[in-house]
DNA sequence: CTTAGTGCAAACCGTTTGCAAATGC
DNA sequence: GCATTTGCAAACGGTTTGCACTAAG
């Protein structure tokens, strides 16, 4: 339980945060959301458990939580920023479903070596990475297939 | 030579579109320009030819670029769109440097193969990909290794 | 002469910032 | 009490859109 919350409130103590109602609050509600949230689903999400908590302030947090090493930042292919669980979640890449939004969570130890050796040759040092595939799901794939239930005028 | 040039005009023909000034003016500073332009730069190179062009016409014209198969859309570390060449310049990964902003372009066929495992093995449809290592590149930690020259009160 | 393209300014959208009021320590 | 945090509104930066005007076919 309660361990990422040890882990936030360490980290605030240790670099002169205060611990904040709405800080906590936004911490609750972030590690009880599953998957990849947005900043505005957060925000939603948020507001219901205390509606004078402002867009802003998701933000400013988010960005505290992530420091703690508890969240990590997603990008996809809207603009928009998510974050996805860092604390004993380790890495990994997303097949991304163009048609439901859906994530498909990967880990490829070879991919990952591969990249090592490319960045060798290079005499690059990698510091982070970003492997995303852009398709269809299996479930979308079905559904495309399964023949429209539309009236001829349709 | 024109080659381009000809899809270009095919393109447009083939959608009912206009053969403009502007259009032939933005291919060709395109298609003259090297690596990853963001509509920025190109804005500016194409302003020197004719100041006259706006912004507006770089984005739109290329898109259509876009979609005669010309340009290719890349997006790196800040949200500005760039383009690179598509025609003649097969698929290929990237290693970006995040000191210098260089970029380095790589292709594996063994990393395209494991993503094809991969996405076969959750029934996916792979239509794109992204590959993406941030880092450090060779000049960059040479620059980070030598000596400052500054003085002690630097 | 009709339809599409242009440039401008304004809108847009996600994110950030300045600030006075509120709150943790 | 003092420094930090908050929420709001305004600013931001890249991109898109509405519109009167211009130009291609």
């Amino acid at each position: 339980m309660g361990e990422e919350k040890e882990i936030f409130h360490n980290h605030l103590k240790k670099t002169g945060l205060k611990k904040t109602d709405q800080r906590d609050l936004i911490l609750d509600v972030f590690i009880e959301t599953e998957g990849h949230v947005s900043v505005e689903e957060l925000y939603d999400l948020v507001k219901r458990r205390d509606p004078s908590v402002g867009f802003t302030t998701i933000y400013r947090t988010m960005k505290l939580i992530q420091d703690a090493g508890l969240a990590r930042e997603v990008r996809f292919i809207d603009g928009r920023t998510r974050y996805e669980h860092d604390y004993k979640h380790p890495h990994h890449d997303h097949l991304i479903c163009t048609e439901c939004n859906g994530l498909i969570e990967f880990f490829s130890p070879e991919i990952e070596a591969l990249q090592e050796e490319i960045a060798e040759k290079y005499n690059f040092k990698i510091v982070d990475h970003s492997h995303r595939l852009f398709g269809i799901c299996s479930v979308c794939q079905h559904n495309a297939l399964a023949p429209k239930k539309v009236s001829a005028r349709g």
